[in-house]
DNA sequence: TCCATACTTGACTGGTCAGTCCAGTATGCT
DNA sequence: AGCATACTGGACTGACCAGTCAAGTATGGA
């Protein structure tokens, strides 16, 4: 029997929008039923609980950004100008949800994560998969550069995560402190990281 | 007339122990009260409201943790040595948390601005100002290197400000994947962003 | 057409929460 | 001693929250 309502789909939209802007326990399942225009039996007809809804919205969440990684990443582009579309990837969603929420939002996994990882193990393994999903992209990139000598040997893993911490490091700053400025730069950050002293200004 | 009881500072200090392990929203002030020993009627005739008492348990953890950094980033101290002391303060902390809580805690300081920046304007402003006295840290140790040798010139905030976005990024990922090796090799992760190629092992 | 199942509706429960209230007690000052 | 003020105890309120329930409606397949 075929799906014959779109209301699980708009509760896991209208769930990761506000997980995303306001976290999880601030998060009531009536807000998210509102949103999405669902009445709460409805939602726990899809969803066993407030948590498992969060497990889903993640996932539904990484499953919309991966094209879009995997075009920036794409073995076709030279490694090092994958770092920069990537960068851009990021901003732009940044600026997106600015518009859309009225402040600057942070990542949602790390913001999640950050939050209940003491308290949901469900989400947080989940959390842990898919941030760890991301150094994937940049330790290929980064063993990429290193054969084409774009970049000083060593061990590629390693500064793949240490270019996920600044990252995040930087997302999580901007939702503090409201501002778009700490992502602004964010390539002059990952490429000083990996050993690139300065980069000429983009033609 | 003399203070003459010290529930204040027990709300404080289980306030921000609480704070720092399981986050804003899901810290009660019943569960403050509990662990500080102390009544919520007394809760109350100290602090007008959970949200402020947030605010002073925050203040009381830099004025507490000031010294240590005081101490680690002394003139006295040559200035990469300021920064290895840092990070040693840092990753000391963290193994006393895990100890004293149970898992990797992070930094409370970016754990409840992430959580709260969007719905309590105080908080989050508090937490702006005390992150920011971090940097002048970073800040005047990555000068006193340059002017040293050290350290390639350029701009030393940005420079600070680097430090700190990768530090927390590694803080929040200990947190999240409750494990302290994000944070196991912190220096090294700083010397790359300052353009120290390699260090020597310590002696 | 009719049945099984997917989905919807809205009232309901039991628990927790921040914050209130006020009567009571201890304490320092004069 | 005695007063003013700091502090304490604990019951209480009203709001909110995650989750339940059961009776209802729509829909696709045979």
């Amino acid at each position: 029997m075929s799906r014959t309502s779109d209301a699980r789909e708009r509760l896991l939209t209208a769930g990761l929008d506000l997980l995303w802007e306001t976290g999880y326990a601030s998060t009531s399942v009536d807000e998210i039923c509102l949103r999405a225009g669902v009445k709460k039996g409805s939602f726990y007809h899809f969803f066993q609980s407030k948590s498992e809804l969060a497990v889903a919205a993640m996932d539904k969440g990484w499953a919309e950004k991966r094209p879009a990684f995997d075009d920036a990443f794409s073995p076709m582009v030279p490694p090092l100008e994958r770092l920069r579309r990537c960068a851009a990837l990021v901003q732009e969603k940044q600026v997106e949800l600015l518009a859309k929420a009225g402040f600057v939002c942070g990542c949602p996994l790390f913001c999640l994560g950050s939050e209940v990882c003491n308290q949901d193990e469900l989400i947080r393994s989940k959390i842990e998969e898919i941030l760890s999903h991301h150094l994937c992209y940049y330790e290929s990139a980064i063993r990429d550069a290193q054969r084409a000598g774009h970049l000083p040997c060593g061990d590629a893993l390693e500064r793949a995560n240490r270019l996920h911490r600044y990252t995040q490091g930087a997302l999580t700053e901007a939702r503090i402190l409201n501002s778009l400025s700490p992502i602004k730069d964010l390539v002059a950050g990952w490429f000083a990281i990996l050993g690139i002293r300065e980069e000429a200004p983009a033609a």
